[in-house]
DNA sequence: TCGAACCCTCACACGTATGTGAGGGCCAAC
DNA sequence: GTTGGCCCTCACATACGTGTGAGGGTTCGA
């Protein structure tokens, strides 16, 4: 099985991405990534999935389900070429929805961020006092 | 029971934060909330819980799991008092790896939501070419 | 006093993302 | 040729947040 330069097995992939094995055949059957195979069964994929699998991880971590996830993907094509034919109605609404959401979770994380944030930053000045520095 | 202003049962906290009463009963089982009882055993909470319950939506919707909010929440408590003696070095790193953690879960929020944004901008002008505007 | 509408505590079930292991091929180095 | 390290599928198990319902108490108005 000869190895195309840019291509890898499951593997390197998890160890590029720092993601068991486990999940990545998981966002396959979710649809979220398509890997080639080889004329072994093993799985091949290309360089572009490692970027993939970090946005997928991201927005997992997010709080993004799979099934929101898949929808999402095909707009971060960077040649925005392929994905207009099939821009329906409803899928339109689900991507405004999905806007208003994130919206949402960021100004949230946001908010609760800054007061972490203040909290430690006092905290750490009454450490300070209490036993100056090292 | 005579119910004191600005105290309520379960039902009503529901309706006033949109969230099922299982979940509120959560939320106290992980110990994110902590009503007062009334002598026959009802749930009492005070006003300030609503904004409570909704902040604890708002980071599990975010992807926090209950064991980091519960962290967190005392961080957003108005006049910072409190919850200074029990300031562990522990719960300091812990800190500090929540914020970076949020720090990033903000960056690929709207990096995302920024990517999608124009995706849905595109595909509109494309639309409002196909069949122009109503 | 009865019924409706609350509340309580279990406890089992679900969906989601992941852990883990059994059983078994492929391939390169020894 | 065997061993070790990859890979495969399948499938059961876990943690988390939530749904749901049984079985039973409280409160309040008709």
């Amino acid at each position: 099985m000869s190895r195309e330069v840019g291509h890898m097995r499951i593997g390197e992939l998890s160890e590029l991405t720092d993601t068991p094995r486990r999940s990545l055949r998981y966002y396959e059957e979710r649809g979220l990534i398509l890997p080639a195979r080889g004329q072994n069964g093993y799985r091949d994929y290309d360089e572009a999935t490692v970027d993939r699998v970090l946005q997928i991880r991201g927005l997992l971590d997010a709080g993004l389900p799979t099934r929101i996830i898949e929808q999402i993907l095909p707009c971060l094509d960077k040649p925005r070429s392929i994905h207009f034919p099939d821009a329906t109605p409803e899928m339109i609404a689900t991507l405004r929805g999905e806007i208003d959401r994130m919206d949402r979770r960021i100004r949230c994380l946001e908010q609760n961020r800054r007061a972490v944030a203040e909290y430690l930053e006092e905290v750490l000045v009454h450490e300070s006092r209490a036993a100056p520095a090292v």
